[in-house]
DNA sequence: TTGTACGCGTTATCAC
DNA sequence: GTGATAACGCGTACAA
């Protein structure tokens, strides 16, 4: 279609180009014949200001780049749904990378932001993509950016965390209070703050009940099914088998209980599965998940919403905010057996 | 930071802005004498090229925008990742837009790459977002697109789509062959041409066996899991029930076999559940889920690819691709009870 | 091979 | 209240 630009507006309504621009984005400072005019011939000719121009103009692109692992996780999808639908009602369009989780396409994502196709960032890993200069100012280094999820090593940035251990802690208090005392850990990669943290509070939660923590009921895993699966063929093959399996999400959780099942062992008559984050999925599952719940539709509002107050200028300290989780009982936990 | 722009680095390798815009676009047309002089100025002070300005320069972004109904939906999901993965491979990011089935929301998305702030669209809904005038030819009037899962009623465009209804008809002679006469159906939403065409062919399937469809079996879903329970909440009050649901996706049928079980039915044993999309939660499950397969993979590769080569150019004949289909059977499904 | 000059489409700063 | 005009940062035709 033979494009129609500002130029041929101001043609039409018989004014200049200046007018036309102040019609649209400051119509007060325009008479209201002359406005008329400029907006009959937008309506006319269906004239809709070009975002590249708009862009370079005002160095701003109305994008917010958010960076994730792993969008096939429920966890994550349902994060970036609550980002989106904050950043759409703010005017800010969301662009995705979905990393797997590569060092690479974490950096080449976040360039994308420090070249000028995204305003901010928004950043769920805990590996830091930038080559930061200690002796220059922090903030003179990175995008406008908020953090979240996986902790990242900085200082004096805007996160959006859960406590981790706190959660764990719980969730393995539960356990124990059931009358498990070999309770298993599948975790994520033992690289992640996260994983780190809630095996710390797995660790702590034992010790305080006086109990000695097994390594080899500590099994790494990577937060996909699979990983689920393979842990739990480990744990069963072990003498001392565990009573309790505490998997650092619902995924692994979920396939924990697949592998228990098929190999006749009753959930939780036989053994206790606990999972972590309360994904849609885990209600459904048979038995349905005992699972320590994020609140994760605040978190991608929080995230969103920080981030965007950034962007429009705000100037308060930067800050962590932590989100709380909360143990939601279902049936895939019950006493010990004996 | 005090950003380096392209005149700071002519300054530095003393050349001209051209010299070294061409060092970084069109390398063999600049001496290697002053070719290696600029490269060094840009290594050292760490210049790159403001998009905001390229973009308007070469009008082209190197987004493409994606508009798909529901992110939580892991099949959406998956196929966003296979999108992501094609279009990162060719330089290309992902504009998200997470339409929850909004119809403003479609239009506004699409807005977004008609005043350019994308090249192209990926359109996953069936909903015309545009304003057509008949008279012109179609292709001035929208953007270089591609239109999948929800059949645009568009001619003239290219489409990657399945063959729903031989795919529905597959799945119900599957279910025919077991022995089953009385067959409900949860479809999707009646205003999509995927629900329509699963559902003819349920209803050729069943007809061609002699069989006729009993409108009481039929349950409009919306492909979310407590449609599912509904429906299927439904289904148990007839006093004429079937012994077998197939739910036009795998979250309506787990949703199904939740309802089922809660019930003390057993599943297959009294009653067979089929879905469609052969998400991976629907292998675990239990009774893991017998389902329709679509190539989702290769759905996203696919639309990316034909987006991807408009764009640079391509000009054959817009064409419509068929993805094949699977009938992958698992647990939830087995012969008729007597 | 390199430099000059223009334009991409818009907004903002000046004058008038 | 409105109109020229200068940026924004870059790529490229043209001239040198």
């Amino acid at each position: 279609m033979a494009k129609v630009g500002i130029k041929d507006i101001a043609r039409i309504a018989n004014v200049s180009l200046a007018t036309v621009s102040r019609t649209l984005r400051t119509p007060d400072l325009v008479q209201e014949a002359t406005r008329q005019r400029v907006l009959d011939a937008v309506a006319e000719s269906g004239y809709r200001p070009n975002r590249m121009g708009m862009n370079l103009r005002t160095q701003r692109t109305g994008n917010i780049m958010v960076v994730i692992p792993d969008i096939t996780n429920p966890f994550n999808a349902d994060l970036i749904r609550s980002i989106e639908e904050t950043a759409s009602s703010h005017g800010y369009a969301v662009l995705l990378g979905d990393t797997q989780s590569s060092p690479e396409s974490e950096k080449q994502y976040v360039d994308l932001v420090e070249v000028g196709q995204a305003d901010g960032l928004l950043y769920f890993s805990g590996r830091n993509p930038f080559n930061i200069n200690p002796d220059k100012p922090l903030l003179d280094q990175i995008p406008t950016m908020v953090n979240s999820n996986e902790e990242l090593d900085l200082e004096g940035i805007d996160k959006v965390l859960l406590d981790n251990a706190k959660a764990a802690h719980e969730a393995v208090q539960y356990l124990l209070a059931l009358g498990h005392t070999r309770i298993a850990a599948v975790t994520g990669p033992m690289n992640t703050k996260s994983a780190n943290g809630r095996l710390q509070g797995y660790r702590d939660a034992l010790e305080q009940a006086g109990l000695i923590v097994d390594d080899k009921l500590i099994i790494e895993g990577d937060y996909h099914i699979d990983a689920g699966v393979e842990a739990t063929e480990k744990l069963l093959q072990l003498k001392q088998r565990p009573t309790a399996i505490f998997c650092f999400n619902d995924d692994m959780a979920i396939g924990a209980i697949n592998v228990l099942q098929a190999n006749d062992y009753r959930v939780p008559e036989d053994m206790s599965v606990i999972g972590f984050d309360n994904i849609l999925y885990s209600t459904y599952v048979r038995p349905a998940l005992t699972t320590v719940s994020q609140p994760v539709e605040e978190i991608g509002r929080l995230c969103a919403e920080k981030l965007i107050a950034r962007l429009r200028g705000v100037h308060s300290e930067p800050s962590t905010e932590y989100v709380s989780h909360q143990l939601v009982i279902r049936d895939s936990t019950g006493p010990a057996p004996e």
